[in-house]
DNA sequence: GTCGCTGCAAAGTCTTTGCAGAGAG
DNA sequence: CTCTCTGCAAAGACTTTGCAGCGAC
């Protein structure tokens, strides 16, 4: 078996994502509307993993006429959520961080002093990870992984 | 290298358990009362993932004289985690779920259907994670993994 | 006795919900 | 035109904090 670590990359150019996401909206009778446009490109841009207040703050920088409202983001991101377009994290602290789910699997790698998120996906894991499953006569769904570690740059830059 | 599965197994006696929190109260100048003994008490003998609220309806029911109120529930285990000898879980929904972290390092499989947590150690895993932490220069602190499937007993009883 | 601890209730966060007007289809 | 969305503000859920009396040492 070819075990190897490598960083994801994005699979899905935006045209496409924003296509998924009018499909989605029209087959459960749901609206296009500027404001869900705007925060679907907002993930799609951004550093991919984004707390709801963090969007919203994002969102009145770049598109202030539009007022948006934080309540929007929440209903946005549970709608993006329950259709297993955006993923949800919710590790240390308090407050969930999404991402874009529409891309390749893949696992987090956590800084604990800059609070940076790598992501990697590395094949032996995955591998041992349905085996696992089995082995304990579960059938596996999905699951999630996170390293907490100094990065590199932390590391050299004495804090 | 011998790759396998097991169940992580109890490694530390309540005695023992007792003993260092009461030495950790000590070392910092605090106190040992009956509701701190009594929330250790209850990490140890409960199914060891409670949630704050769950946690504090145990100790109600079990010692109703004491009154414990939910603040104090929140401020020991608080006490506990900044010590390390819990550990703080917040997978899918909102709201942590704690656990005594004095013993070994395991990670959890949970079922989606019922909600009961698994706990398992895969060597394999444990050594390529470290493999992946150094390969993407970081220096490893902490990890956790979630699967999340159908146990089996979920799979027969249909719900 | 001293100083930390506790329960209570009030205050904070973060998130969700109700409502009336705005806007997509 | 109809029926969903949106922003606002109020309401909720979960945690934390201030305070005065209580209790460990």
């Amino acid at each position: 078996m070819n075990a190897y670590t490598k960083f994801t990359e994005r699979t899905v150019d935006y045209a496409k994502l924003l296509n998924d996401f009018k499909q989605l909206l029209k087959a459960n009778g749901l609206k296009f509307t500027i404001q869900r446009e705007v925060i679907l490109e907002m993930l799609y841009n951004s550093d991919e993993h984004l707390t709801p207040e963090g969007l919203h703050h994002l969102i009145q920088q770049k598109y202030p006429e539009l007022g948006t409202g934080i309540a929007t983001v929440y209903r946005t991101l549970s709608l993006l959520e329950d259709s297993d377009m955006v993923t949800s994290l919710s590790f240390g602290a308090q407050g969930k961080k999404y991402e874009l789910g529409a891309k390749d699997h893949h696992d987090h790698i956590i800084c604990t002093s800059c609070g940076t998120i790598t992501e990697f996906v590395d094949e032996e894991i995955e591998h041992r990870q349905k085996e696992i499953t089995e082995n304990l006569g579960f059938v596996m769904q999905e699951h999630s992984m996170q390293i907490y570690g100094i990065c590199k740059n932390c590391q050299t830059t004495k804090k």
